[in-house]
DNA sequence: CAGTTGCGCGCAATAATATTTCGCAAAAGC
DNA sequence: GCTTTTGCGAAATATTATTGCGCGCAACTG
């Protein structure tokens, strides 16, 4: 259970410590399928529907769920193109990179950008309805965008796996080790 | 309205037109909120509750909804370190590539992994615990898998944006032009 | 142009589910 | 050993999901 610690909106202190063997498994059923109903939710963690919910109000309340969202295909829908687009900025001044960060925030195009240590400062995941799409994209906005150095983009040929979250297998493995 | 064309489990011919714009916006809303109650969706779609479930389900079948899942925090589950990794195979032969994907899809610290073009043949995004789990995956089952030819690793320093989906604002504007 | 058919909507009824309330019991603290 | 705390679960209530019609509209047909 999640200790309902009110640290002022302060940092959780020693993350999944909070969370007990039923927490966890909430949280990996969650992640499977989200619109698990709760009654169905409780009856595969072992306990009763309240309790249930009221751990899933709880997790989601300390953040350790964010939110839910349906998985589209992206293909059905008609954006055929992936991109991986590798950028490196001319300044890594902060208040540059955090520029360039907003920026990204504000393409729609652009699903992901993460900051990378090395060579490389952002990886930006992208889609696209078309090729064309994309290309104008690049040149006309991600190209020409203010201290932006280079650019090297790779098409996606095909995904091999997607699979959403973290594992959890591995954090209990980790876990009853620690114990 | 999605028409319930029995192409026998075949290709969908024209993606999206399939969809009319309520449809379009039950999957917008349901991206955006995954567990959002039917009559709330519906309410915001702008029909009644029966019909709106019968769109969802029917959205569902047609795979335009691969599921739904629970966004969860990562950091605050105990896993630090985000990583991409690009990796070079020795062979591009297809047996080669699907053996090394087939890999991957074993991997749980592995969450997505891409076949690009160019030089690199496959990004992987990984997650893990610590830094040295990772390193530990790294040397003892990427570097030493069969066929592995280079391995360039960017640690994730923090991310700037992680939106799931596709963007729905995109395709509107797309389908208001070509009207 | 009236008749017919197909399709999707919404209303109303029913079945499930979510959510609240409350009392009890076990673990933690004193 | 006795409070205090914490979380469980049963029962009651409120919401939601789901099913079963009948209606209207638009396309097709004769």
């Amino acid at each position: 259970m999640v200790y309902k610690c009110e640290n002022e909106g302060g940092v959780p202190d020693v993350p999944s410590h909070r969370l007990d063997p039923i927490d966890r498994k909430i949280l990996s059923e969650l992640q499977a399928d989200g619109r698990m109903t709760n009654v169905e939710l409780a009856k595969r963690v072992g306990i009763s529907a309240p309790p249930c919910l009221r751990r899933v109000r709880t997790l989601e309340e300390q953040g350790f769920i964010r939110g839910y969202h349906a998985d589209v295909d992206p293909r059905e829908l008609g954006f055929e193109v992936q991109v991986f687009a590798m950028v490196g900025l001319q300044s890594q001044a902060e208040a540059d990179l955090s520029a360039f960060e907003e920026r990204c925030r504000n393409w729609p195009l652009v699903r992901e950008c993460h900051m990378l240590n090395g060579e490389v400062d952002f990886v930006l995941k992208c889609v696209a309805p078309d090729l064309s799409t994309f290309q104008t994209f690049l040149t006309s906005q991600l190209l020409t965008a203010p201290n932006v150095g280079s650019v090297k983009t790779s098409l996606v040929i095909r995904g091999a796996k997607d699979e959403p979250g973290v594992p959890f297998e591995v954090l209990e493995e980790r876990l009853s080790k620690s114990a």
